[in-house]
RNA sequence: GUGGCUGUAGCUCAGUUGGUCAGAGCAUCGGUUUGUGGUACCGAGGGUCGGGGGUUCAAGUCCCCUCAGCCACCCCA
């Protein structure tokens, strides 16, 4: 392997493909406002224990996909694989509790040492928001259509469906979840080896399996419905009753879980075809026993993550670069007018592009490669009158102008 | 972590049964045009054929190992 390959599972964004995250996470967080959810940010780093205690010791991330370093002093850190956890340690660190409700987004980098595939990477940027301290369901109400608006104004709502179910509260998963593994049990030799393995680890993910023997076990298992306490249903019914009130579709489906304790009644995601196996592009749920668990007072939480690769993959239109204005001097003198013109002219709030050397012609090509709106050419016969030649570089169209008045020639060209 | 497919110039690819097979288009650079870009024409540079080892008189072409990408599983965003 080459030093100067890039770590696997890891990507350079050149300006293009930065252009495509920063449309993501611009318009995220823009529409994240408008719901009151205002941006904060944790270290891409904490103390191991954080993400342990909280995705649990036996979870598929803490035992093979963290990124542990062993420091000097002892201490063990992690990068985050995911952001709830630090959030929820932000909010206990920070002593939060007194202001609650709070809304949060954030953006970043997270880091799982998983096979890379398209949509899935070792590095990958995550886009997400929670909400803390509300039991209602017009939370999960909230944040569902929060994430909904944001995949409408990225421009591919349609290209997606949301996909929902309930977890019940802690007594209806627990009753659950005592009968799944029941069933299994009984029938474990017809499990396949990934299931029998998560019949110990994660049973409620045997509901999701793709293989053929699971599915027609999962067929005759006990069904959810009849383990779910009333208060659980009504629950998850006002939920959809929200969905609904707001004109959200939705497709009910009974095996999608989350195998996380703390995960209580919503469980939702985003999902899409366009991006083969990894089609997951949005999702969270209800995590009403998370700041418990990191020792925190009861508080209630939802929210949702969203993976920005994926979502600029989906994104339609190449988000242009922007289109300075071109300086193009011809001459030593006009070289140097061109460098107070350059900084006039950025102060003026404009894109200028001046070159570092080349002759006229050689400028002008650098300007139509860089897309430049207009060149300004300043020549001996221009500065000789205090003018300048301003090019429209998309009709060809030209004409001169005296220096003063250059401001309000270029206007057009903002 | 498991299984499968792929890897030739900056990019997209062609290279027939191992023997002028190191090529094309685009891109880049130069010229036609020493005050006018985008079009056109002419020309040039650029590749240890992912890396390493092996078989052979001879390997981009066959074998092994390795790295990376992709697809699926797993997991999830």
């Amino acid at each position: 392997m080459s030093s100067l390959q890039p770590v696997r599972g890891t990507h350079d964004l050149l300006p293009a493909d930065m252009r495509r995250h920063r449309k993501v996470r611009d318009t995220a967080r823009a529409v994240a406002e408008r719901y009151g959810y205002l941006e904060m940010a944790t270290p891409i780093f904490e103390f191991t224990e954080v993400f342990k205690r909280t995705l649990g010791e036996a979870s598929d991330v803490v035992t093979k996909e963290m990124y542990t370093f062993s420091m000097k002093e002892g201490e063990e850190i992690t990068l985050r694989p995911e952001n709830t956890a630090s959030v929820v340690r932000a909010f206990l660190s920070g002593g939060l509790a007194q202001q609650l409700p709070l809304k949060f987004f954030y953006d970043g980098p997270m880091f799982r040492h998983e096979r890379p595939q398209k949509g899935r990477q070792r590095q990958f940027h995550q886009i997400g928001v929670e909400l803390l301290g509300v039991p209602h369901p017009a939370g999960d109400v909230e944040i569902i259509v929060a994430g909904a608006h944001i995949l409408d104004e990225l421009g591919f709502l349609d290209d997606v469906v949301l996909e929902i179910n309930t977890l019940g509260d802690p007594a209806s998963r627990q009753a659950y979840r005592e009968a799944l593994v029941g069933y299994f049990r009984d029938h474990r030799d017809r499990l396949s080896e990934d299931s029998k393995d998560r019949l110990e680890r994660n049973p409620l993910r045997i509901l999701d399996s793709k293989d053929r023997g699971d599915r027609e076990l999962v067929a005759d298992a006990p069904a959810f419905d009849d383990y779910l306490n009333s208060e659980s249903q009504d629950f998850f019914a006002a939920v959809l009753a929200g969905l609904d009130r707001l004109g959200l579709n939705y497709k009910l489906n009974s095996r999608l879980v989350r195998g996380l304790d703390y995960y209580s009644h919503t469980a939702f995601e985003f999902i899409t075809e366009r991006l083969g196996a990894q089609g997951t592009v949005m999702g969270g749920g209800r995590y009403d026993g998370l700041v418990k668990l990191m020792g925190g007072p009861p508080t209630p939480g939802v929210g949702w993550a969203a993976g920005i690769e994926r979502l600029a993959m989906l994104l339609e239109a190449e988000p242009p670069a922007p289109r300075p204005i071109a300086i193009v001097p011809i001459g030593q003198a006009a070289e140097e007018k061109a460098q107070t013109l350059a900084r006039d002219l950025r102060r003026a709030g404009y894109g200028v592009d001046l070159g570092f050397s080349g002759n006229m012609k050689k400028r002008l090509q650098r300007a139509n490669k860089l897309g430049a709106a207009a060149a300004i050419l300043l020549g001996d016969d221009e500065l000789a009158e205090a003018k300048a030649t301003v090019r429209d570089l998309e009709s060809g169209q030209q004409e001169t102008v005296s220096l003063t008045a250059l401001t309000d020639c270029l206007a057009r060209f903002r």
